[in-house]
DNA sequence: GTCGGGACGATTGTAAACAATTTAATATAC
DNA sequence: GTATATTAAATTGTTTACAATCGTCCCGAC
C-alpha cells in the first residue's frame, strides 16, 4: 500500500515467512487473498508477483468507486451528530499534521480513517465494505499523486470542506467534493504510465 | 448456492476434504475465501459455519446490488451487436427448459449465465466483478423466491423482456426492468425469515 | 440438585518433510 | 556460433504428523 513493491517484482513464499515470521501456509492464505483483491496476480506453480494496473483498469475502479462513493453520501442521514463531526476534525488533524512531518505512512493510514468514518455514516454495511474493497485495489497508485505537494495540500483543503459540508447538511456540495476528491489519483497514475511506457499500452 | 447447506451447519475441514477429495490446505484456503466473500463465518479454532443473512443485511445488499446494476445498464453501449442477442437468447432458452424441466441446479446457472451475459456488455471489468461478488453474498436466498412456480415465471418473463429492450435499445426500460427483477428475492426471504423468527430478530 | 473442575475427544492451527513443477544453466550436436 | 537436449537449483504444491484449543461429558463437592 506504501508502493515500496514494485509491479512485477515476485513474491516468493520462503522470504515472506521470514519477513513476517510465519509459516507458508499463512503466507500462502495471503497470496490468496491478495489475489482474490486484485493486488497481485498468482501464476500456477510459479508463484505470485505484484500486479500493475494498466489505466483503463484504474479507471474503471474509479468509475466504480465514484459510484459508490456518491451512493454513500446520497443515502448518509443529515444532519451528523456533533460527536461525529468532532471525531471526523479529530482524524483529520492528524492528516494534517502527517502531512507536516512528511510522514507518508501516517498521511496513509489518516486519510484511510477519514474517508472510512465518513463513509460508515451511511449506515449501509455492505456499501462501505465494497467501498473499502475497492480503495485496497487501487493503495499502490495515491503515491503517484502524493509525490506532489500540491496534491496533498488539496486533499487537505477537501476534507476539511467536507467536514463543512456535512455540519452544514448541504448534500449537493458532498457529492460535488465526493467526485472532485476522486479525480487526482488516476489523473496522476495515467500521466505516470503514459511517461512511462508510452501511449501505447504494455511496456 | 443452492441453499442445501442451513445457515448455522457446521463445515468440518476434514469432511469437506473427502467431499471433495482434497487435502486440508486447500479445503482451510476454500474456508477464508468464502468467509472473506460473506458466506460463511469463522470463528478461530473452532471452524466454519454457514452464514445466515438478517433482513437488513440483505436489504443493504440488494441496495447496493441496484445501484451498480443500473450503473451497468446506464454505461451499456446500445445497439447491442445482433451476435450477443442471439447469445443471449440461447441462454435463456436454457433458462426456460430447466424452468419447464424443474431443474433447480440447472436453472441456477442458467440464470446467473444470463445476467452474467448481459452485464458483461457494460465493458467495465471491476464493475462486472464487483456485480458478480454481490451476486455471490445471495447465492443462498434466491431458493425462498424459487419456491414458487410465479417466481420463476416472472424471472423468465423478465429476461425475455430485457432481451427485447436490449434489441430496441430502450435505455430507460432496460433499467426499470432491472430495477424490477431484483425485487423479489430478498422481499421473498425477508417474508420467510420473519414467518421463522418473528419480527423481532434472531432466533 | 446444582455448580465447579478435570479428563477426554474432536477440531483447528502450525510445522516440517516430501513431491512436482518450472526456470536457469550447462553441455553437446550441428 | 546457434540451437537443442540435459541437468541442477529454486520454488510451489501436497501430504503427513504434531501441537494447541475448544466443547462436552463425567465426577465430586456443596
Amino acid at each position: 500500500m506504501l508502493g515500496r513493491r514494485h509491479p512485477r517484482e515476485r513474491l516468493v513464499e520462503q522470504d515472506l515467512c521470514e519477513r513476517f515470521q510465519t509459516h507458508r501456509g499463512d503466507v500462502r492464505l495471503a497470496l490468496f487473498e491478495l489475489e482474490q483483491k486484485g493486488i497481485v496476480q498468482r501464476i500456477p506453480n510459479r508463484g505470485a508477483i505484484v500486479r500493475d494496473l494498466t489505466p483503463r483498469e484504474v479507471t474503471e475502479i474509479y468509475a466504480v468507486r465514484e459510484e459508490l462513493e456518491v451512493m454513500a453520501t446520497r443515502i448518509l442521514p443529515l444532519p451528523v451528530a456533533e460527536s461525529e463531526l468532532a471525531r471526523l476534525g479529530e482524524i483529520q488533524q492528524r492528516h494534517s499534521a502527517a502531512i507536516d512531518n512528511d510522514d507518508m505512512l501516517a498521511v496513509f493510514y489518516a486519510n484511510l480513517n477519514f474517508h472510512e468514518a465518513v463513509f460508515e455514516l451511511c449506515g449501509n454495511a455492505c456499501l462501505i465494505e465494497t467501498i473499502r474493497q475497492l480503495e485496497a485495489k487501487v493503495y499502490g497508485i495515491r503515491f503517484y499523486a502524493n509525490a506532489f505537494t500540491e496534491a496533498l495540500d488539496r486533499a487537505r483543503r477537501d476534507h476539511l470542506d467536507i467536514i463543512d459540508a456535512l455540519r452544514g447538511g448541504r448534500r449537493g456540495d458532498l457529492i460535488e467534493l465526493t467526485r472532485q476528491h476522486l479525480k487526482p489519483s488516476p489523473q496522476a497514475y495515467i500521466r505516470a504510465y503514459e511517461r512511462r511506457f508510452g501511449n501505447a499500452g504494455r511496456e
